[in-house]
DNA sequence: TCTGGGGTCCTAGGACCC
DNA sequence: TCTGGGGTCCTAGGACCC
């Protein structure tokens, strides 16, 4: 048996968590350049905001009855392993799956699962106060929907437990499921299931194991096959070490100046290369790409290019020099582009790697610039040393105007409190 | 005007080999 | 005129997830 356990509407939570005034009002937590809404309170759904909704499409008569929040992914990121300590001190077997969620192995577990899973919720809810939810089923896939179910459930038993993926309760509540909401099947695949007649997810679980590799993949395939109660997915599937870095962001307008993206660029290289370093991690290929909007009409680009790095590398200016030769292979002029990134693979532990005798290393002195750099950032701040200008002097600062305090990670936001 | 960022995995098709 | 078959590897792009 597994279990998924999540907490609700995670990032409205912990903004409720430290201005408790927000309970029973409308809050919604925007993405990256306040953009889109992607986390929205009950009452911002009542009111039909959906998720993705762009800022700038919420009629402006319910933007003044709603509060937004930009996002403060320290302050998730805090709360977020917290919970998994309650967790962690309770069940053997943890396989976290996002910030927001974590399935349990519960196989050889004994004793009353019912009793488990109810005691789980309450102890995150009273040692970090979130709300969660859970669901236990046979299979990862069941235990999603089972999640599902239990946030459907009346008061505050926010718990459903499927012991059985044969149950005719079961079966009733997949009969009347989109597609959609099965862990794995996207709104494009719904589309392709469903003018083959396969509409909801009983008839996914219910179509020969063969059709759906033949027609689709074992992604598929195995999905319905976890929904008949086979567990196919392993727990090394799910946790395994990084395997690729990516930095990027929208500009916030089209732009087609070489200058300002190279900037852009190098702005993302330094990010990367500071992400491989924490994770003491080389790169041995680098990649960039370039798109143009989606949201727009008219002719669309989106492409990208590999290099592999002459030897595997965590320094800063050597992704950069590659980056930037990637870009120019890319750019073409009179294209309005709206998103640049970097992209690293091919990842490997800085130490341990068995170096190559024909592979050429590192040199030790750009090692120890890039310790160096790193040091001095960590005790003087971000800002104190950039590659070239700072990017936020560019044309595209990042906006975040609706952030609240890192009130578990930072003193210096620590709201003031008189004496 | 303004539409996120960061991941994973799979597949089709091209390049290449014998 | 007639121009193989079978395999591997790599890459770009698509689909999914939160």
């Amino acid at each position: 048996m597994y279990a998924l356990i999540d907490c609700n509407n995670f990032f409205v939570s912990c903004e409720r968590l430290f201005e408790p005034g927000l309970e029973g009002v409308p809050v919604g937590v925007l993405s990256n350049n306040d953009g889109c809404v992607i986390a929205r309170s009950e009452e911002l759904k009542a009111l039909g905001i959906t998720m993705g909704m762009p800022v700038h499409q919420i009629p402006s008569g319910q933007r003044r009855r709603i509060v937004l929040r930009s996002s403060n992914y320290a302050l998730y990121g805090d709360l977020s392993s917290r919970v998994q300590q309650v967790l962690a001190a309770r069940v053997p077997a943890l396989e976290p799956y996002s910030i927001d969620e974590c399935f349990l192995d519960l196989r050889g577990i004994g004793g009353d699962l019912d009793v488990l899973g109810r005691s789980l919720v309450q102890a995150v809810e009273r040692e970090v106060g979130l709300p969660v939810s859970l669901g236990i089923a046979p299979t990862r896939t069941l235990a999603k929907l089972a999640n599902r179910r239990a946030k459907g459930m009346p008061g505050h038993s926010q718990f459903c437990l499927w012991p059985d993926a044969q149950a005719p309760e079961l079966s009733r509540y997949l009969h009347q499921l989109p597609l959609k909401a099965v862990w794995g099947i996207g709104s494009r695949l719904a589309l392709k299931l469903a003018s083959l007649g396969i509409d909801n997810a009983a008839a996914l679980r219910e179509t020969p194991e063969a059709l759906l590799r033949m027609r689709f993949s074992v992604v598929v395939a195995r999905t319905a096959r976890e929904l008949r109660g086979t567990p196919c997915l392993e727990a090394h599937e799910l946790a395994t070490p990084r395997r690729s870095i990516l930095c990027s962001r929208s500009f916030g307008r089209l732009i087609n100046d070489r200058q300002q993206l190279s900037d852009a660029l190098r702005h993302h290289c330094q990010r990367a290369g500071e992400k491989l370093r924490r994770d003491d991690m080389l790169a041995s290929a680098i990649g960039v790409f370039l798109r143009t909007n989606p949201h727009h009409t008219g002719p669309q680009q989106s492409h990208s290019l590999w290099t592999m790095l002459p030897f595997p590398s965590a320094d800063t200016l050597r992704l950069n020099h590659h980056a930037q030769r990637l870009l120019a292979d890319l750019w073409r002029p009179g294209i309005a582009y709206q998103k640049l990134g970097v992209m690293l693979a091919d990842l490997s532990p800085r130490h341990g790697s068995q170096a190559s005798l024909f592979e050429g290393h590192e040199p030790a002195r750009q090692e120890a610039l890039m310790l160096a750099w790193d040091a001095i950032r960590q005790r003087y701040g971000r800002d104190s040393l950039t590659l070239g200008l700072r990017y936020d002097n560019a044309t595209w600062p990042m906006n975040s105007r609706y952030r609240s305090p890192c009130y578990t990670t930072r003193w210096d936001e620590l709201p003031q409190v008189s004496t």
